[in-house]
DNA sequence: ATCCGAGTGGGGAAAAGTGGGGAATAGTGG
DNA sequence: CCACTATTCCCCACTTTTCCCCACTCGGAT
């Protein structure tokens, strides 16, 4: 389970690292794609194939064929460095809008890459619809 | 079932000692996250993962997206040192307000953390709507 | 009085996050 | 086919934070 939120920087090479708490649960490799909103979603190999599976169910095959065309070449299968970190594609990095300063957030079955500034602002957003936390 | 008011003290590593009557629930693993007004609630990994499935049931796609980017990223998986403490992450202090003075507090099924101040405030608002003891 | 567990404090090793040099690789144009 | 450029990859290095262990104090129980 992906949980908590940290504040890192990409480097003047584009490199993030992952919180450590992550990197244990991606050893079996993982996928980064565009995300719901200006962010990037980044899923264990089999969190990907089991959320793919899921998307593409019940779908006729010309809705699947755009589906697919869509969704598979903008992921891409990421791999660490020895110093667990990552290098994000430019396309993606240009879509989500990432300066240097970002925040990685876990969601439970995935964890997302935001710049900090648009962070920041959703969770205000979200903090003004008035909702208290339910813990 | 967690129960009883314990005042510890977070020192200068950012470590609070749980109430040893608490530790033998939480060999499991546990789950900090911001509570319910200004404190951090502390649920063991059973309870988190059943209140939180109870919580994101039956929420539209829309709705769902939003609030598990609330919940899941104010929490943390925690796990205590030998000498039964845990760190409480920095992100969670502040948004509690903890000082150096603490009060633990067992609600059935979850601990709580307050500054000590705030939860003074706290009881005698209580006490003061003259809400009298119902055993 | 002594023992033992609980809460607290702190030193030192290990790991995490960040930055950068330089070789290998892939793509581009002659 | 070869040279040039840009990117990727693999190390090494530094700083800060985290983790692990040892030690002290204070009460209650034996």
């Amino acid at each position: 389970m992906f949980l908590g939120e940290y504040e890192h920087s990409i480097d003047a090479k584009g490199r993030l690292a992952i919180p450590a708490r992550f990197r244990a649960q991606m050893d079996r490799g993982a996928v980064i794609s565009k995300g719901m909103g200006v962010c990037l979603s980044v899923y264990t190999m089999q969190g990907w194939e089991e959320k793919s599976a899921e998307l593409v169910s019940g779908k006729s095959s010309d809705e699947l064929r755009d589906f697919e065309r869509r969704i598979y070449p903008s992921a891409s299968e990421i791999e660490l460095d020895g110093q667990g970190r990552m290098i994000i594609p430019a396309k993606l990095r240009a879509y989500a809008e990432l300066g240097t300063e970002v925040t990685v957030a876990g969601v439970r079955d995935h964890f997302e890459i935001w710049d900090r500034a648009t962070w920041q602002a959703y969770q205000e957003k979200l903090e003004a619809e008035g909702r208290t936390n339910p813990f």
